[in-house]
DNA sequence: CGGACTGTTGAGAAATTTCAATGTTGGTGG
DNA sequence: CCACCAACATTGAAATTTCTCAACAGTCCG
């Protein structure tokens, strides 16, 4: 719990007593397996969701059975959330409807902080929608590298350039929209041209300069604050080459 | 502003107490053209704003000059934004953070309906990202024609089976991802198979429930309540065939 | 060792884009 | 009222991206 309460007031600490009250408001806490529907869709709920630990993403499948990932939760980033699977093992803490109504009421500075998290959301969103709508296959992958390096790094998840990506190449086509055979060989071009590498789900950025460009990343939709801006020009790695082919 | 406090709590009445607050809230009316820019992008801001009346929309643009709409904001529809441009003359009220702070101090029911409405665009963002993702030309753009058509009748903007889109196809193009050529052709698919007609503008559906199918639309994601529920299947018209070719 | 899941590769098919030209429409000034 | 302009819509055709189908390789694990 205690890192998704780090994170929810950032960069500010959030203040003891909310930080109570929030623990206070979670009435059971729950464990998933990957795979495992975390809220099954269609579901009417009169609950959130805290991802604790674990990685998880919401979904959506249409009829043709092709899936559709909407988001990743990654692990101590706050959420309130339906629809969504395990995509490894999870632990999830339950808050009901009726505590997070009382918290507008007794906690309002603790409202914002849990309204403006869903704000962030949305922009995340957007800047999903811009990438499935208007960018190449190579420039979505390298944007949702991009996102993760900067999402996981504020959290320490990160090591050098590196960095846990627990899904298969399935799950990143269903999140950006493509096949999984171009995935495969969209990853392939990342690596061929030493911008990135996914691998035993992990991802190593090579030259985050070049990645960054063709994603054309721009970190602002993530509202870090200034973290990241101390921490991605450094991150400019050498440009390594592993010209495979 | 009424027809926004109305949207608000919906379905319930926004108490009077709340109306006043959030009338009270806004610090200036501001009035812009189409074509204007609302709020440039990457401007910092300290305020939000209310779509009083008029058609705007968010978007970005890419380097290349592409352009990705990721959300439209129809008349009435309370919204709290950034890099939206007036698609029609807009009248937009401003309300200061510091005021937005202060209702979540005072008022925590209008808080928490302002919170709830920015959950409702994220669910909106969720479904727009699987239309992208992995639902074909057609799919997506009668995914759009129902969408509106449910956001406008709710606000009583709509006209039997019709109702206005002040949009160009190049709008629509950017909002769905596609090619303006595309666009085209896919608006004359939707005609041929007598699903609906875009045309002056204005948005006619012939066959409801076909169009509904060949878009996987499923309205629970707007939480319109039940008030749609009692219109739609109302809303079946008979099978209209317009077969210009 | 077999089996399940994941990753890789080839090749043809399909959807979509781009380029380029042509029609259409609505408004404006003469 | 007409001529004209600009914005928007439409069409054709080739180019490109991406998808689908299908086969095969690698890895992990019981």
């Amino acid at each position: 719990m205690q890192r998704f309460l780090e994170r929810l007031a950032w960069p500010d600490p959030l203040p003891e007593g909310e930080q109570n009250r929030l623990i206070k408001s979670v009435s059971q806490t729950v464990l998933f397996n990957a795979g495992d529907e975390i809220v099954p869709a269609e579901t009417p709920v009169d609950f959130s969701s805290i991802i604790l630990d674990g990685f998880c993403c919401r979904q959506q499948v249409l009829k043709t059975g092709s899936r559709q990932i909407t988001a990743f939760h990654v692990p101590m980033l706050k959420t309130l959330l339906d629809s969504a699977v395990a995509l490894t093992a999870c632990r999830v803490a339950i808050v009901p409807h009726e505590r997070l109504r009382e918290i507008t009421i007794v906690q309002p500075h603790l409202a914002r902080m849990l309204w403006k998290s869903t704000l962030i959301d949305a922009s995340v969103y957007r800047q999903w929608l811009v990438c499935l709508g208007r960018q190449s296959a190579l420039s979505r992958l390298a944007h949702l590298f991009c996102e993760f390096y900067l999402r996981l790094e504020v959290v320490g998840l990160t090591k050098q350039m590196s960095y846990p990506l627990p899904v298969t190449q399935s799950d990143l086509s269903d999140a950006m929209g493509l096949s999984l055979v171009h995935t495969n060989r969209t990853c392939a071009q990342l690596r061929q041209k030493g911008l990135a590498t996914f691998a035993q789900r992990t991802v190593t950025i090579h030259d985050w300069e070049r990645l960054q460009e063709a994603a054309e990343f721009e970190p602002e939709y993530l509202h870090l604050g200034n973290h990241h801006l101390k921490l991605c020009p450094q991150a400019q790695i050498r440009p390594a080459l592993h010209h495979s082919t």
